[in-house]
DNA sequence: CGCAGATTTGACTAGACTCAAACTGTGTGG
DNA sequence: CCACACAGTTTGAGTCTAGTCAAATCTGCG
């Protein structure tokens, strides 16, 4: 792993307070690859081998079911993925697929556990990180149970915007097709929501969204910190 | 607190490992006082000062927004709840109620933090308790991103049934206003529900459920132990 | 017995999904 | 450079699922 993405890595919460030499106990057992996209990384079900760290690109985790599929959410650098699975030494709840090329570091689970059993900075930080995961699924879950697809298409609206600067302009960082899926609707009535939220000054033009009327679509959306902030 | 809660309360897997004097100052430190039902005994929003342990009744956990209300969780003897929000210092993401007469210990949120820093296997005993609760908040997530409400309603009874000894006659732990909320629809659809799952021999009288075909309903629920394996 | 709250039923509405077809936009090969 | 192919998106029509509101029924308990 060249120096730079290294000390991205070494920067991640998870790793900044921990002995350097168990940091670099994690690394040089890490094998760190390039995968193209739409590469199935991990499939829910399976042992959970390896703990990733994506250092590039972009992954999805998604579950299916009965023939469905949903996507729960998307993995971008630098972070990591399916530390829960890990520390339990418990199969995936969820796969992962790369959505473009990306540059992926996996580190054997046993590592991860034998570290964590011995440096008291890595587990002090291991747990703030599943905290704060937990805290984001309770989130997603009361996003899910409280609000229509409209409301949480309009929250997500607002998050994005703050995300991406606050601008009245801004990017979609999701396919629509995955954004449906993500904010739990089909393809078809992520379209018409959209349309529906033209009345509160919402424009869209392939990914690029606009915001006409901000108070208008914050009086329907009514965001609320306790479900869209995603910082606490 | 009496003796013998005392040592119901140190055989959780939370304290079990941790060392007799840091348990004894978490002790020494709470708050045990029975409550009545239906007492609120945290609000959403509100700072996270106590992690509370359920001596006996029960807690439900729910949140509410723009004047809707569901139902997250309910705790059972003897268990805890929300230790995220007493990890992170951060506000409770949900609010809590007691469902009967309960009994409830209430630490000083600091006081865990304390021994969390300073007893390394209560830190290992905490990164363990929040990833199975994580891991359980993606399970419920994919129930609900999955599965209609019919379904949902078939794979809880199969776990509840399961739950109960595996019996082909079991009760409700819920009531069914509570079930409904639990399994993200109305009551008057969970009441419909169960009359569509008549053809699949269900029978349902009062809280007592009659399951009359085993093979018929798991057939239709197609239960998945990455979705309803409420252990790994 | 008679409430009060919970549950069920009925009728209706609204939200969301399915299937199919039309319409992008983008990149490729001729 | 254009035509085409392909994937993603949008539109349309119809259906199903779930929610709303109101009334009827049930149940436990004082």
């Amino acid at each position: 792993m060249p120096g730079s993405e290294y000390q991205d890595v070494r920067k991640l919460n998870l790793f900044s307070r921990m002995a350097d030499e168990n940091f670099a106990s994690l690394m040089r057992g890490a094998y760190v690859q390039n995968f193209p996209a739409q590469m199935e990384l991990i499939t829910e079900g399976d042992p959970s081998d390896f703990f990733h760290i994506v250092i590039s690109g972009s992954v999805d985790l998604f579950s299916s079911w009965n023939g469905r599929e949903t996507s729960m959410a998307t993995v971008r650098p630098v972070s990591t993925f399916i530390l829960a699975a890990t520390i339990k030494d418990a199969p995936y709840l969820m796969s992962a697929r790369t959505l473009e090329k990306s540059r992926i570091a996996l580190i054997p689970s046993q590592d991860v556990r034998a570290v964590f059993d011995a440096d008291g900075n890595f587990a002090r930080a291991i747990v703030t990180e599943l905290a704060q995961g937990y805290r984001s699924v309770i989130r997603a879950q009361k996003d899910l149970k409280l609000r229509t697809s409209l409301e949480r298409l309009a929250n997500y609206l607002l998050r994005q915007q703050k995300h991406a600067g606050g601008g009245a302009v801004f990017e979609l960082d999701f396919e629509k097709r995955r954004l449906a899926s993500v904010l739990g609707m089909t393809p078809e009535n992520l379209s018409r929501a959209f349309k529906s939220l033209q009345p509160y000054g919402v424009a869209v033009n392939g990914t690029r969204i606009t915001i006409g009327n901000q108070a208008d679509l914050e009086h329907f959306a009514k965001p609320n910190p306790l479900i869209d902030d995603h910082s606490s």
